[in-house]
DNA sequence: CTACTTGCAAAATATTTGCGTTATT
DNA sequence: AATAACGCAAATATTTTGCAAGTAG
């Protein structure tokens, strides 16, 4: 059976206090602040495990690494290809649309991922790009 | 300026005939039967200039590594978690959803990435799970 | 000829795993 | 006491890159 640890709850801890989609190893040098022997090893294990327990979201988003989410909900995301942020949309739209599909084409849905790339409102007004 | 090769052909080729969704491996395997002695490095080389120049699509579906889709045009897809095989959805919905975004929201979306993961309907038959 | 492309091998990244030890239940 | 979780280091897997040679334009 599943059992607590420092870590684990540090771990969750760290992905429930930001909206940054964080990849492992940001991750892990946030909970080497609190924990400073902490070892990669164990935060990947954990997120693995805490994954297949449902308790958080895998994101395939980008080709470098992949990315958590405390929001277990399935949801859509922005991605700005100039600040390379990763922000949460709410898009209603979005929960009939794989209503329509289940009905329509006899597709069982269990979660879906959604990323919309672009460039975000704060970019766009940018004048001169860093 | 970019140059014409017989390995950046038959790739073009090789993924221009098949819905598979592959991986870069799978393409290279492919390759070689064309080219016995094509090396790993070129066929990624060749996929990531093709990506750059808007020829093909690289898909982030799962974690394991990138696939990649001679449909340029942003679509949907449809991953089975059990025959892990990856679909085209034709979804005009969504195009619609990304007007809805960009003129509500203020964002410039350029392109987009929907997968949803499910059981297919040839999977959702099958009473005995492999 | 110029310089893009290739094959090869080594390097860089991201993630997993084996093992002996620690800690939770 | 049993065994899940840990730290560490080595192993995998995927992708990139440096270099000398080949080839398209």
């Amino acid at each position: 059976m599943e059992r607590k640890s420092q870590q684990k709850n540090t771990i969750l801890k760290v992905l429930k206090g930001t909206t940054s989609h964080p990849t492992a190893d940001w991750i892990y040098s946030e909970v080497r602040k609190e924990i400073p022997n902490v070892s990669l090893g164990t935060i990947y294990r954990n997120l693995r495990q805490l994954k297949a327990r449902g308790k958080i979201l895998k994101l395939h988003i980008d080709d470098v690494s992949s990315r958590f989410d405390y929001n277990t909900k399935s949801h859509c995301h922005f991605r700005c290809t100039k600040c390379k942020q990763v922000f949460d949309l709410i898009v209603p739209e979005c929960s009939k649309m794989i209503e329509q599909l289940s009905r329509q084409r006899g597709l069982q849905i269990s979660s879906y991922m959604v990323t919309f790339s672009g460039l975000c409102v704060k970019c766009q007004k940018q004048k001169y790009p860093n």
